[in-house]
DNA sequence: AGAATAGTGTCTATGAGACAGTATGAG
DNA sequence: CTCATACTGTCTCATAGACACTATTCT
């Protein structure tokens, strides 16, 4: 950071890409957007946009969060939790060639969110939808069963893999799972959380007796619901806790 | 990423900075420089440049890396490990003001390396040191027994305070550890490197257990040493196992 | 001999995983 | 009734942490 001649320095255009999250019919899915202009034109695409010229990343990440779902981010940055979808930084992508047009570096970030309605398209935007990361990403090991889907635009792929890694590794060890539920839910519901985000199937009763037995991860409400059906389940919220300690451990092999 | 209308498009500068880490004398240790031209003139700040008009983020920081400390990269870019510096990318800063003079988005790279020789200076840079981060990040507890260093440049506190933090956490579920030994290296020097990240003790003997046992961490070389004193110790090199399962235990409280 | 570091063995408390068994609702 | 889910209890195995003890070198 020290230009000896501030003539020489290069300029880029700079992007905020969100990987927004979300659990539906017991599969991690993914908003994706089509493309209505190109390059890329008809493919399907992370939401993202330009940074503007006063705006800090994390505001601009959090306006093209709320412009293209509608949710209010609740990230890092603000305090309050409980209303507004989890929104952090990811990582930043610069191939010099990542975008035909011009030299644009993008800043991804990571969103998660629970069950929402399908969002609204809207601008140059031509549908938006969510799509389970298994067929965007190919996840059937290659054994050909299933048809590749058409490729993302730009280095999606690759923004999208990473943020998905990201959000497997990190509800491991933080209570970031109850992002994925609604305000109220029961211990069963966040298992199935887990079980989508990690493709595994956990022992209900160790899965429960582990996080109702970590202190500050999970407030009972008093209230019960039977909208999955059997014994009644005790609804909880997200509790203070933010580290779990011990993590919950997600199964090898 | 979707410009309707690319006029409209802002245009930032983009730099990397580098948070370079060693352990030199039993303390955790990031290389400075001293800002030789306005704004923050003499103030320490961490090394770091604009990214060139056909250069890659992680191309930048390696050039960066090289041409500051003469050390090669050796990140997840690379394949082969062993002579130079890890290096992967950290986050990145881009509040509107964070430099006085114009828009600066500024990708913030890590980059932990073995103990080094002081670097050179060079170009707008008035000198180079290596310092405690417990220093620089006054990590007395505010007692006040130490006096307050002179605050760095920027916003360059908080990259460092992200960095430390990021390798702290690292070293306990990775092999990342063994990128602050010299190539070959000895239980007891691995263990002082986890103390001094850390800043705790740890049992010698759990500590030379565990290492050992897990396998692919540790490769043994058949040689020994008795640089530190005492019966002679065995001689490693970093194995390839990269992820530590189970992790190190970081000791709480 | 004494000091320093390296390395092994052993005990205990904790927690993960497996799984029996009970509780309470819907159809 | 059956079935589905919620929840509790118990057993076993692995491992972290504490710490006694031995090994090998230097001064």
């Amino acid at each position: 950071m020290s230009p000896s001649d501030s003539s020489a320095v290069s300029h880029f255009a700079v992007t905020v890409d969100l990987v927004v999250l979300t659990v539906r019919r017991h599969a991690l899915c993914a908003l994706m957007v089509r493309r209505g202009e190109p390059p890329f034109q008809g493919r399907w695409a992370l939401p993202g946009g330009f940074v503007r010229a006063d705006e800090d990343l994390a505001e601009a990440a959090a306006r093209e969060l709320s412009e293209k779902t509608g949710i209010s981010a609740d990230g890092p940055t603000t305090s309050a939790s409980g209303k507004g979808a989890h929104l952090e930084q990811l990582a930043t992508y610069g191939d010099p060639h990542r975008d035909p047009r011009m030299r644009v570096v993008s800043v991804a970030n990571l969103a998660l969110a629970p069950d929402l309605p399908t969002p609204r398209a809207g601008g140059d935007v031509h549908g938006a939808r969510w799509a389970p990361v298994s067929e965007l990403l190919g996840k059937d090991g290659g054994r050909g069963t299933e048809p590749s889907p058409p490729p993302l635009a730009f280095d999606h792929a690759k923004l999208l893999a990473d943020g998905v890694e990201r959000a497997r590794s990190k509800i491991e060890y933080s209570s970031l799972a109850t992002a994925f539920c609604p305000q109220e839910f029961t211990v069963g519901e966040l298992r199935r959380v887990y079980e989508a985000v990690w493709g595994v199937v956990l022992d209900p009763r160790n899965f429960h007796r582990k996080v109702t037995g970590t202190p500050g991860f999970l407030l009972p409400t008093g209230g019960t619901t039977t909208r999955q059906g059997g014994r009644p389940a005790q609804l909880f919220r997200a509790g203070g806790a933010t580290v779990l300690n011990p993590p919950m451990l997600r199964p090898e092999v």
